[in-house]
DNA sequence: GTCATGGCTTCACATCCACGAAACAGTGGC
DNA sequence: GCCACTGTTTCGTGGATGTGAAGCCATGAC
């Protein structure tokens, strides 16, 4: 996972938002300036000016603690609730049956016919709906570090996404 | 609690007995030295030479973890006192029983028709009371760092504050 | 290569319902 | 009486769900 690196106290307002979100961070210090009490254990700080070098071995002990402490694959409790380390989206109904769909089947590939069933199990909506839930299941999991692919005319597939590339968008 | 100092790489073993039995240290970099890859969230570095200001901020910071992970969730006295480190809060009877409720399944999802029940055995007055009540509670918990997050459709769940607001608000 | 098509994505709405919050009132202890 | 506790009414806000329509893009026809 990617560390972000920001200015403190400059960017202030970024290190509330990364935190939220629970992103690993290395605050650089301003030369004259006390340092934060740290808020968790993703985040660090180094005082400028400081060698590359440290810089470097600071953002790797941080990734190194995020990767340790992000699993595999996210659990979803009876009530809905996702959960991945430590952090945790709840689920609507609709989408958390979709996702519970996904999460059987980890990896692999799960059909929208398969889907639809299992998130209405009395009848789907109109085609639409799938699609727009998909879309949504997306956007709350994306926080979470996990990825739905789409393989074109098969279906859907749940997989850890990418780290590096969250931190970038964010 | 204390944080060890100690010298690296000189105290090596030191080190290693100390992050086995979880005690918290801070290794003191010799100048030209790589610091090693951290163990756990107990532990940092700094590298020789530094100023007083940054050990001691760097020690706090550890200290800060350390405790903070074991004032993990509150106690609640029969009473109906609720502590949590050196700060406490009277419940009110109602609330008091919402909160036991709350803190059995602590950090997991408790429906409204759960709490209803143990906050009123008898039979639970107009449907809107519980909401009343669980706001009264969160103002009221709120100075300890604890929040009840709403899942909607699906109950309330309490949990640890979000650490960076109470020490931005302190 | 170009183009059309189907499959999927995304947005903009609209509806419905759960919950939040304030204001007010009754009750009982001190 | 004063105040804390409790419960009710009422209104506002935002989440959950579904639909229609526009757009994007890979694939296959030509």
């Amino acid at each position: 996972m990617d560390v972000a690196l920001l200015h403190w106290p400059l960017e202030r307002d970024r290190r509330t938002a990364l935190a939220a979100q629970g992103s690993p961070r290395l605050l650089l210090i301003d030369a004259d300036e006390a340092p934060p009490l740290l808020v968790d254990c993703l985040e660090d700080w180094v005082r400028l000016p400081a060698s590359q070098g440290d810089i470097d071995a600071r953002s790797a002990a941080i990734a190194h603690r995020a990767a340790s402490h992000v699993a595999e694959r996210p659990v979803l409790d009876p009530d809905g609730v996702l959960r991945s380390g430590s952090d945790w989206v709840s689920l609507p109904p609709v989408e958390a049956r979709l996702l519970e769909s996904l999460l059987d089947r980890f990896g692999a590939v799960v059909s929208r016919e398969a889907l639809a069933r299992s998130g209405w199990p009395s009848g789907a909506p109109g085609r639409n709906a799938l699609d727009v839930h998909v879309l949504r299941l997306r956007r709350r999991i994306a926080p979470l570090g996990f990825v739905i692919k789409t393989v074109r005319s098969r279906g859907y597939l749940l997989e850890r996404g990418n780290a590096l590339l969250e931190v970038e968008s964010a």
